[in-house]
DNA sequence: ATTAGGG
DNA sequence: CCCTAAT
């Protein structure tokens, strides 16, 4: 803990601040350090504290595999052994998560009304504002050499790698505009088939969410009042006295929140803490009357949620919350840039998804030249487009050397919004990058709602485009393009394949495919195929179907890398399905239970057939 | 035109 | 992903 310590006490010495930094409480720096960090994961690792009870320890879960792949590989890196250890030690947590985030939470609709949409922007509108000033005083502070950036700023800009290597996430190198993020981000709406994975199988996939009873009642209030009445000025200075230095930030509403967080980790690292008088002189001389650890949890969090919650990559793996919690970081995000449509999963069923899907195209309008590139994967399947958290670890958290820039955040953008999906963003960045040179009309594409249009230029346009725009043709690889799966592609297949079965591609192509030009049937048969055999792989190799995977399993089996990244749920859905639906009709192979026994005759295939056909009738997912 | 299957 | 045979 020593160790972690110094270096979250380096984290904090701004050049101006290091002397006044000598005042801060090291738990303290801990535990702002770590409600950062976990302000960013907070909806990957579920810590979360049910308000009566103090410091039970959350167990952490992951809901996928691959989070848990993410925190292995976490693990793994000695630069961020302190962070982990800080993260994990602490069992004490409060729950970053918003309030809208709760109310959504506990409602039970699974799927999102429009009423709830507009009740979340409306709702978030407050809370961009929040963030717009908070990322202005960031880079205010920066750019004007003040040095001035606060503590959070600093963390925030220092935590940022490792959040992003947790969530497998990428900076991306020539800092993408806040267009390559929502773009991106607007990829990943389909959240809704997980959950019908999630609720067909009837599994808990170890969500391990302590029920947070009533979210903010009476008490909860009381420290906020006390810093509500308070001028900005006073706020800013209150500021200081807590947490040892000055902060740009001169939203009031973020100061509110900072100073009850504050509160909440004087009460956590020692209970009979109470300001200096100094502080809060204008008050009476018992100061500022602590507040239960458990209690400021929504209020406190807000703001960071504002924050930092759309930083959380969604994941389309997640079970139950998911979809709440998603939409929520999609309205930052979009609130952000402009109306977005997003991908509503419930239109999958009827509708061909054609708005959502345009924008999986990356026919986004606006986007700035110099970000749009288009690497041609060399050296045949490239393993990985992105350069691994190393080159900022070694930076965002060395001992020295440390810069803002090395991030390099735009002004008035927040991190989160130069991010770009590992997965895939190759590809997007090539199809944004001839929506911007050849199709001019996809700016109009984005906004037609009835998606028509926009289903056509992508669809249209690209195909060309993508035989322009690969080098690798007539090159080296004759390949058409090396676009992995995505998670959102391989939930598609399933949800395809759950309803029309094994065989039907061209059917799979049209209602789930359609606008993705690149794969065609074939290669949804061949991902197919693939899937089967990563899951039956899986199940042989891997453990048991188990609910969520725990830290500790982790820890043990932290030396497996590269492992698939196809949530081990999908796998086990693909071999549900796989039961249901022999791969293939005619040359029934070992996948298929039957097959082996089955002699090849023309009769049992038929009846096999037929049974298919009741199957694919009957079973509606 | 689609699909299965090998490579 | 590509290619080809078989429908």
């Amino acid at each position: 803990m020593q160790t972690t310590m110094d270096l979250f006490e380096y984290n904090w010495k701004t050049p101006n601040e290091s002397a006044k930094s000598s005042q801060r409480e090291p738990e303290q720096t801990a535990l702002l350090c770590f409600y950062l960090s976990r302000g960013s994961i907070g909806n990957n690792l579920f810590t979360f504290q049910g308000r009566d009870k103090v410091a039970s320890a959350a167990s952490i879960y992951f809901a996928s595999e691959e989070e848990a792949i993410g925190v292995e590989q976490l693990f793994a890196e000695p630069e961020y052994g302190d962070i982990v250890d800080t993260l994990l030690d602490f069992n004490t947590c409060a729950c970053s998560l918003p309030e809208s985030y709760i109310k959504e939470f506990s409602a039970s609709e699974s799927v999102v009304t429009n009423s709830d949409r507009d009740a979340v922007q409306r709702g978030l509108s407050e809370e961009d504002k929040t963030r717009e000033k908070f990322l202005d005083g960031l880079s205010n502070g920066y750019n004007e050499n003040h040095c001035s950036i606060s503590c959070e700023d600093y963390l925030l800009v220092n935590f940022s790698p490792i959040i992003l290597d947790l969530l497998d996430i990428e900076l991306e190198e020539e800092t993408p505009t806040l267009d390559d993020v929502t773009r991106d981000i607007s990829c990943i709406g389909n959240v809704n088939l997980e959950n019908k994975l999630a609720d067909s199988e009837q599994r808990n996939y170890g969500v391990h969410v302590l029920k947070l009873s009533d979210a903010s009642t009476s008490s909860d209030h009381d420290a906020l009042d006390e810093f509500e009445d308070m001028s900005t000025d006073k706020l800013l200075e209150v500021f200081r006295n807590m947490f040892g230095h000055q902060t740009s930030v001169a939203d009031k509403q973020w100061l509110d929140s900072h100073m009850i967080f504050g509160l909440e980790n004087q009460e956590m690292s020692d209970k009979n803490y109470s300001f200096p008088k100094s502080s809060l002189d204008s008050s009476e001389n018992q100061g500022v009357k602590v507040p239960p650890a458990c209690l400021n949890l929504l209020t406190v969090s807000t703001a960071f949620a504002s924050i930092f919650n759309f930083r959380t990559k969604p994941r389309v793996q997640h079970v139950k919350r998911r979809e709440h919690i998603q939409w929520n970081s999609f309205k930052c995000i979009s609130s952000a840039a402009g109306d977005i449509l997003l991908d509503f999963p419930d239109k999958w069923e009827s509708k061909e998804l054609a708005k959502g899907n345009v924008k999986c195209d990356g026919t986004k309008l606006g986007i700035s030249e110099q970000n749009l590139k288009c690497k041609p994967s060399r050296g045949g399947f490239g393993r990985r487009y992105y350069h691994r958290g190393a080159k900022v670890s070694s930076q965002g958290l060395g001992k020295r050397n440390f810069q803002v820039g090395c991030i390099q955040i735009p002004p008035g953008l927040p991190i989160e919004e130069r991010l770009i999906r590992r997965e895939g963003h190759l590809s997007k960045d090539c199809r944004a990058n001839r929506a911007y040179n050849g199709n001019i009309h996809s700016a109009e594409a984005l906004d037609d709602p009835s998606g028509t249009l926009s289903d056509q230029s992508s669809d249209n346009s690209s195909e060309e485009d993508w035989t322009i725009g690969s080098e690798t043709r007539g090159t080296n690889q004759d390949r058409k393009h090396n676009k992995y799966w995505s998670t959102t592609e391989v939930l598609k297949l399933v949800e395809g394949v759950s309803k029309y079965g094994v065989g039907r591609w061209s059917d799979i192509k049209r209602m789930f495919f359609q606008s993705h030009v690149h794969r065609s049937p074939a290669d949804l048969k061949d991902k197919w195929r693939n899937l089967l055999r990563a899951s039956c792989r899986r199940l042989q190799s891997r453990r048991g179907v188990t609910g969520g995977t725990n830290v500790t399993v982790l820890v043990d089996a932290k030396k497996k890398r590269g492992v698939s990244r196809i949530p081990y749920e999908v796998l086990n859905r693909v071999r549900e399905l796989a039961v249901i639906y022999p791969y293939s009709r005619k040359h029934r192979t070992r996948i298929s239970p039957t097959a082996s026994l089955a002699s090849s005759s023309n009769v049992e295939s038929d009846s096999q057939l037929s049974m298919n056909e009741q199957n694919t009738s009957t079973l509606t997912y």
